[in-house]
DNA sequence: AAGACGAAAGTGGTTGA
DNA sequence: TCAACAACTTTCGTCTT
């Protein structure tokens, strides 16, 4: 399971109040004033330097280097300023050169294609917004451009891109729903998706726990009155430093754990774990130290009697 | 009998010398 | 590069409902 929560202490002062500012788009530690994360993930920018650079270097053809990936055809391609040297000198060689190039611009298509299908395969499964899907596409495409698809299977990067992507966009989906969409690994996703975010810089925020409530919420048909709870409780946890270096799904499908039980919609541990995707012990660890700093004990035993 | 609890050992990843 | 480490899982015995 990748762990989103490298960051526990303040590495300033070593206190763990980390602080996450969504609006923006910093961790910031209470204590000290460290600012941990201040990179809003631009992707814009990174999108427009690679229109203005590879795209329009294929097309163009102006003088670059010119990774190109290998996937079917194991062919490494020279400058494109190459091709033009020779061009009139050498007729064989120069038609042989164009050929190849060619067939390494037709493969790129042609594998681009075969991976936005797999990729549209696997966010109509896992019911993505068509945001996330094009933000995915755009991310696969910086990565076969990137040449970071050499030495990986494209339904991994195509999962690794889709992972980002939903992170990104705060709708973040498990590794686990990742892998049964996609039938990746969960582990090759996980170190997939680290790999093409760490090359292509993007920056991705720790997740928020609260994004997994409303899916986790509905999956097990719980009320509007007990998701909100949770909302409430994880502010809570928040507040109390519970969520420093936590699994957010853990704290999550703890929240929810209590809240149901709150409003007598009592799931098993069992129950909201399998939705989670996380094991009955790591509730039992989230939900004991949700009720040791905040206190809820008050209100759980109040639906105890109400339900004799 | 099912659910909840928690100890103990194992896994995969990060961090810091 | 590697050992210590934190979070999480697996497994299993015991207590509670």
């Amino acid at each position: 399971m990748a762990h989103h929560h490298m960051i526990k202490k303040c590495p300033e002062c070593g206190r763990i109040n980390l602080f996450w500012n969504k609006e923006k788009g910093e961790v910031i530690c209470k204590d000290c004033g460290l600012v941990i994360e201040d990179k809003m993930i631009s992707f814009d920018q990174e999108w427009r330097e690679f229109e203005d650079s590879d795209v329009g270097q294929r097309r163009t053809g102006a003088p670059t280097t010119y990774t190109k990936y290998d996937q079917g055809l194991g062919t490494e391609i020279g400058q494109k300023s190459d091709l033009y040297g020779l061009e009139g000198k050498d007729r064989n060689k120069f038609f042989r050169l164009r050929k190849w190039q060619y067939r390494i611009s037709t493969a790129i298509e042609r594998n681009l294609k075969l991976a936005l299908a797999e990729l549209k395969r696997v966010s109509s499964y896992l019911k993505l917004p068509k945001s996330v899907e094009e933000e995915s596409a755009r991310i696969y495409t910086l990565a076969v451009q990137r040449g970071l698809v050499r030495g990986r299977s494209m339904e991994s990067v195509v999962a690794g891109a889709l992972y980002a992507a939903c992170r990104r966009h705060e709708v973040p989906r498990t590794l686990d729903e990742l892998s049964d969409a996609s039938g990746i690994e969960k582990k090759e996703i996980g170190r997939t998706y680290r790999f093409i975010t760490r090359e292509l810089g993007i920056t991705i925020l720790p997740s928020n726990p609260v994004d997994y409530l409303p899916r986790f919420a509905s999956a097990l048909k719980l009320s509007a009155e007990t998701q909100s709870k949770a909302v409430d409780i994880l502010d809570r946890a928040q507040k109390a430093e519970l969520t420093s270096g936590r699994g957010p799904t853990g704290i999550a499908a703890a929240a929810l754990y209590v809240s149901a039980s709150i409003h007598g919609e009592k799931r098993t541990q069992r129950e909201v774990a399998d939705v989670a995707g996380v094991t009955e012990v790591t509730i039992r660890n989230r939900y004991k130290e949700l009720l040791d700093s905040l206190d809820l004990e008050k209100e759980i035993k109040k639906q105890k009697k109400k339900r004799r």
